[in-house]
DNA sequence: CACCGCTTTCCTGCTT
DNA sequence: CAAGCAGGAAAGCGGT
């Protein structure tokens, strides 16, 4: 089982190496598995004397333990080699401490967002099993592995299994895993079902005649405005557990998420890219990535680059943005904004 | 409970 | 033609 999954890991299912850009705090049990199997691999290490349950576990367990547990477990050489990688990662992100809970909550939103969008073999996969249309959010696999007969949830290190949308079922999504980026895939848009235009994203499509009849019915009977939300929506998310065990960090808006992303560049790759860093024009790369994970943000599983962008035109009025003519996915800071100029942030 | 700010959703028309 | 942009209209949501 641990020698299938680290077998997978090597041979470049995985690969991506994102647990590197991620604090080992922040790292869901599917990190450690690759931080772990990176080692291995490094060291020769026989994984077969490895149980998987010695290695099934996240970031923060793996930080509390010592260096003798970690020889204990892993053995001398491997051990000790983890222990020091693991101290070295450490180190690294105890340096980002400049960024506020604000930020850090953004950071974790695309931490977890990447982890799980690019370990798809990793979560939960359904063979013909339903729960209801919008119990569960289900991809189809129609890639050249033939996967069609399988559906794949993504797991979400909360529990929260809704991560992505219902109108997600129109976009598509695949484990690209060799772009250089973080490999970000694209999220067709809700209406074409078609990808961005970059060729190196590409997501696994949804069946189409799914994609259709939800479609018309939304149509016909979608009033204008803002459904109200479902008791069902709310429950066992993410942020409202957050809401239980801590106040959830008051006034995050979309442009100080959008800003987050942008001021931490190392976690952001393929998703926005500064144009002008010093005049705070911005371009969107991936723009319906950064929709879904707004989206989920904010509970809502429907989030569509089209409904964000409406947000952030009405940004102009207040100067939070300014206008950018002629360019598409192309945004300004404007005067009301903050916290994303290089002397603010201290660079 | 009303009010308000901030979205969210939908839509039509326009531009790229 | 598709994707993106613009902005009106209506409504939800959370905070006060």
């Amino acid at each position: 089982m641990l020698s299938d999954l680290l077998h997978k890991l090597t041979c470049g299912l995985f690969a991506g190496e994102w647990y590197r850009h991620i604090s080992p705090l922040c790292w869901s049990t599917e990190n450690v598995l690759e931080w772990i199997s990176d080692h291995v691999e490094s060291t020769n290490f026989d994984a077969r004397t490895l149980s998987l349950a010695c290695c099934s576990m996240d970031g923060p367990a793996l930080c509390t333990m010592t260096r003798d547990q970690m020889m204990g477990v892993f053995g001398p050489q491997l051990g000790l080699q983890l222990h020091q990688s693991l101290q070295e990662h450490k180190a690294k992100y105890e340096m980002q401490s400049f960024s506020g809970p604000e930020l850090n909550e953004t950071c974790q939103l695309l931490d977890h967002f990447l982890d799980n969008l690019n370990f798809p073999l990793l979560s939960t996969i359904r063979i013909g099993q339903t729960e209801g249309p919008e119990s569960r959010r289900e991809f189809d696999f129609r890639d050249d592995n033939d996967l069609s007969s399988l559906s794949l949830e993504p797991v979400m290190p909360w529990g929260d299994s809704e991560y992505l949308s219902d109108n997600q079922s129109d976009s598509e999504f695949s484990s690209s895993s060799n772009s250089g980026t973080f490999g970000f895939s694209n999220l067709g848009s809700p209406e074409s079902g078609s990808c961005e235009s970059d060729p190196e994203f590409s997501y696994p499509s949804i069946s189409k005649v799914h994609i259709k009849t939800e479609k018309e019915e939304c149509r016909q009977k979608r009033p204008r405005g803002r459904p109200p939300k479902t008791s069902r929506e709310n429950s066992n998310s993410f942020y409202e557990t957050q809401k239980k065990n801590k106040h959830a960090p008051r006034g995050t808006h979309l442009w100080e998420f959008i800003r987050d992303i942008l001021i931490h560049p190392e976690r952001n790759q393929g998703l926005m890219k500064w144009e002008d860093r010093r005049e705070g024009v911005f371009k969107f790369l991936k723009s319906e990535a950064v929709a879904q994970m707004w989206g989920q943000k904010k509970k809502n599983s429907s989030m569509t680059y089209e409904k964000l962008s409406r947000a952030m035109r009405y940004y102009y009025k207040r100067d939070i943005l300014e206008r950018v003519d002629g360019r598409r996915l192309v945004y300004k800071f404007g005067k009301n904004s903050s916290g994303w100029k290089m002397e603010e942030i201290g660079m």
